[in-house]
DNA sequence: CAGCTGTTATCACCTGGTACTAATTTAGTA
DNA sequence: TACTAAATTAGTACCAGGTGATAACAGCTG
């Protein structure tokens, strides 16, 4: 058997890595009956590929997520806020990675800058609950692959002791202004019929 | 030993309940030699808490993970896509879950009903590269968990063969309006100063 | 003292492997 | 055809990190 015909092999590899990469949960056991060779089989072939066992493989998408579990993007304040005067003004900085850009062109998806601009805003009103009401925004130019947001929110009306705040963020890329939005934010002070968006989330 | 001074033993299962929260992937080995019991102990008092063995916890972990990314909230679209008439008019469906509500409230984040809007929005223009210029939103009343949102896009508008297309998007839950946006999209045509937001991602 | 809680110790067993050795099958060529 | 080498299968010992059951012991308490 010198070289040639020798596809089976190659292909039942290849069929092994497609499924464990498609269902990272499978047993050498499943393994050996879908693909129809002996256990030991398939345990030379993750040898030859380096794919490591099942616990190994559980164990490693465990801690990815347990990391990123940590840095989580749409949980909680979206962006880091670094200053914050309760009803007068805010800053945020969001460093736009991997997983906010579309792969393709590497430009942010509106939604993350969206969703900085929109923590701040709620963030900065001083309320036990804030919801996001309504938002008039414009994205001013795209916002690329490692770039840092700095959003500034200024507080621009607080209406008596009632239910309404506007906000107006402007979010920036070292002095180019990249996004600005104009919120209306309801505050929890007297009304229940609450309108939507966020709630207000720590200030750390 | 009736009832007084048994708190060791609820002191030290809260300290476990702790150590694994905090670092779901120690063993009961190294647990014992932390809380100077025996092993056996460590494995009664798992038993009573109902924390499962460490191989459990971490699958737990890597299934939560694995799940969320099949339907990851921001990446690609958000919602899928029912229905789409390029140029035209589209339909999503997008559930509020678990990791799409403010815990303490069960209201949705206002970032995710806006996603989906503008995934829509994005979508229903049939261009190589769409980007989210400006948009005017507004929450209508909030989001609860669990409830499935229905957004209709409808080009209102496409400018010649330029850069512009104005999209209105609804979002329902049941017959209640709950968000509407209007959108301004940037199309690939003839521009290459792009103006932000959201890329044109698959339509499936 | 009996009885109870709490703790520790053993022992058999389980899953999903690794590591190694050896036998068997298959295919290709001298 | 016989030889050779790769590929596959089989079997064994061993491992981590447990479960489950059973037993023994300590210490207090009524």
């Amino acid at each position: 058997m010198r070289t040639i015909e020798r596809l089976p092999k190659r292909q039942r590899q290849q069929q092994l890595s497609r499924l464990i990469e498609d269902n990272p949960f499978m047993t050498d056991r499943e393994l050996n009956r879908l693909l129809k060779v002996s256990i030991q089989t398939i345990r030379l072939d993750r040898l030859e590929l380096g794919i490591p066992e099942l616990r190994e493989r559980v164990k490693l998408m465990a801690e990815r997520s347990y990391d990123s579990v940590r840095s989580l993007p749409l949980h909680e304040v979206i962006g880091d806020i670094i200053d914050l005067q309760l009803d007068k003004s805010g800053i945020s900085i969001f460093e736009i990675r991997e997983e906010h850009v579309f792969s393709r062109t590497g430009i942010a998806r509106g939604h993350h800058v969206f969703a900085q601009a929109n923590s701040l805003a709620v963030a900065v009103i001083n309320d036990e609950i804030a919801l996001t009401a309504s938002a008039d925004i414009r994205f001013v130019r795209s916002v690329a692959l490692g770039e840092k947001c700095i959003a500034k929110a200024y507080v621009s009306s607080i209406s008596g002791g009632s239910s309404k705040a506007k906000v107006d963020v402007f979010t920036y890329v070292g002095e180019e202004m990249v996004f600005q939005g104009h919120f209306v934010i309801y505050r929890s002070a007297g009304d229940e019929k609450l309108e939507g968006g966020d709630e207000h989330a720590d200030r750390n």
